[in-house]
DNA sequence: AAACTAAGTTCATTTTTCGAACTTATTGAC
DNA sequence: GTCAATAAGTTCGAAAAATGAACTTAGTTT
């Protein structure tokens, strides 16, 4: 199945994945998170092939993930993250906060999130919206609703 | 680039990655999150092939994403989750955000998160992990360690 | 002038995925 | 009791994608 099929499932997880179409897209934005990258920064970086690279990266801008900017005076570039690929922090840390709990074992390069001012731990919770005050997972409920537009 | 390399990497997630290492695991995680389902009903479901299906469900089970109960009486099975597989809502239910926001246009399925008691509108936040409270994404601060263990 | 670098591209090989048909055992309909 | 349908896969050939290594092109350094 294909990105296409993806698309026809109108399912925003589906929709994501559509786009975010593979696990390489993932680690580039992981990379890129860390600040503006050149191509074989990411390379080294990842170990992918280089042609895969360069078609991702290409997919990546066109669907406005990245930003490809040339550096001046000279024939390099940089890939930086757009908006829309910013926004994917918090899965990419959700994704993070999973694997580094179940990852056997429990050693290597973790990831911390603190509160820039007081440096107190931080970490992605299930929030009420209204006062923005923490709820427990097993006190949500999950819905999936048809939302229509009607001119 | 296998799943042996996504693993070498060190990072938890590109772990995490390797665990799921499609968008087929994530899709099915995602419907199974709706409740046990049957071989059929997922590949109905989903429209991924029968033996990819069969594959990944194999797959999932031996890493302990899934369980595979006979139902009595009969040569059927269901697949549920395990609380490792549950583990990942967060991170799916971030994906869902991202896709409901970059959807064009914003209709179709929409997933809504509310507390159960309340009905008050819930979402994917950071949160100070002393009292709950929600802090907002330009107020952190994600860095990366390294963690040994040191007998 | 020769070697080096950066950012890709090309190409042959291997691995995956796809889709359709087939299997095997059980259940339901006539 | 037989015939068709269902459930949960498996098998197989064709198509698509990933891999790794070598090649390109233009500017830079030694």
């Amino acid at each position: 199945m294909s990105v296409q099929t993806y698309t026809r499932q109108d399912c925003p997880v589906a929709h994501t994945l559509s786009v975010v179409c593979d696990q390489w897209t993932l680690l580039i934005i992981r990379d890129v998170l860390g600040g503006p990258k050149r191509f074989d920064e990411l390379q080294n970086g990842l170990g992918i092939s280089r042609n895969l690279l360069a078609q991702r990266l290409k997919r990546m801008v066109e669907a406005d993930l990245l930003a490809r900017r040339p550096i001046p005076d000279s024939r390099r570039f940089t890939y930086s993250l757009t908006p829309k690929a910013l926004e994917l922090r918090p899965a990419i840390l959700a994704l993070a906060e999973w694997g580094q709990k179940w990852r056997q074992p429990e050693v290597g390069t973790q990831v911390e999130i603190t509160e820039k001012d007081t440096g107190e731990a931080v970490g992605l919770r299930y929030c009420r919206l209204s006062d923005g005050q923490e709820v427990k997972s097993d006190a949500i409920r999950v819905r999936r609703i048809r939302v229509d537009e009607t001119g």
